[in-house]
DNA sequence: CGCAAGTTTCACAGATTATTGAAAATACAA
DNA sequence: TTGTATTTTCAATAATCTGTGAAACTTGCG
């Protein structure tokens, strides 16, 4: 599964088993139950600690150093994701920008930066939205999330009271 | 970029070059364009079509086919995340869920079929959210996102609004 | 300080994945 | 059908990525 999130599969084994684990794991634990060599473990657990996807711990009277995932897996997922932002997206806005102050050449490059442009919107736009959302409790996404598409429904609704109340809607 | 979501960068690559040009290209054009063996790209393209991020055009009089990326750039997000969703999160899930079915043999394993049942829970929540999502109109979209956190308060409101009419609300 | 437990680095071997050219298959027009 | 333009497949090769063990490094303690 990590495969496809920029982790390679050892690591996502590593972190499989911290994840499910009832206790905390030091390195040697870990080579132990998955067959892998020391160095590897060592690797692998630099790179989640990279992605801020385990939290080492310390135990009293023993030197080695433990890891466990974050109890909530809405912590998970916003690691990831943000992360993935700072290390994926960022970089691909500031291309898709250093691209578009260029003076195009040709009738070809200013289509194409107007394709880059429509891009550079896009990606822009999720990563700031995500960035907003993150913000918001867990209960509150998740009670967005179960609303689906009915947020379509409210948000009509709340037009027409602006529209009563003179109000002006920020969004349009 | 692309060598993040699944796809190599040959396949990023000429994909790019698609979105980026403001005409129809054929194989060769590409080939050559990238200079990349003929064969790399008939395997690029085909890759391409599976995720269905480009469009096979024919011209008349022209026995050759012609490849083109969708003019709307949600389009192109939708179609990724859908197959991305099919590919890799629905048998995430389906793994999951086989899982979950096992009678424990120990505590640890009662522990690991907790964890897996909240990532389970997560990551249903979520694709679900975004099938529904992607059903509404794109400015609606694009509206809900221009709002951000600022969601909360409408959501907060239309509580409230139910509070006062006596309807119950689905979400809580 | 020196020792030992623990961790990290690194060069190499092995495995996986990508790319290619040539040959085979396909599609179309005459 | 045959001939030709085009696309696809495939086996070999090239490039890249991973995992390992040995050695180097760090840290805390007596």
């Amino acid at each position: 599964m990590g495969s496809r999130w920029g982790i390679n599969r050892t690591v996502g084994q590593i972190y499989a088993l911290i994840f499910v684990s009832p206790k905390l794991l030091n390195a040697d634990d870990i080579a132990d139950a998955l067959e892998f060599s020391r160095s590897n473990v060592s690797i692998g657990l630099k790179e989640l600690q990279g992605w801020r996807l385990v939290k080492l711990k310390h135990l009293a009277g023993d030197r080695r150093e433990y890891f466990e995932a974050p109890q909530d897996v809405w912590e998970i997922f916003k690691s990831l994701a943000e992360e993935k932002r700072r290390r994926e997206v960022e970089p691909t806005l500031s291309m898709l920008r250093a691209a578009l102050v260029e003076t195009p050449g040709s009738e070809a490059d200013a289509h194409a930066q107007k394709r880059m442009q429509q891009m550079h919107e896009l990606i822009d736009l999720s990563s700031t939205w995500f960035d907003d959302v993150q913000r918001l409790s867990p209960e509150t996404i998740a009670r967005l999330m179960r609303m689906g598409s009915s947020v379509k429904t409210v948000l009509d609704m709340t037009d027409k009271l602006k529209v009563v109340t003179g109000r002006k809607t920020k969004s349009n």
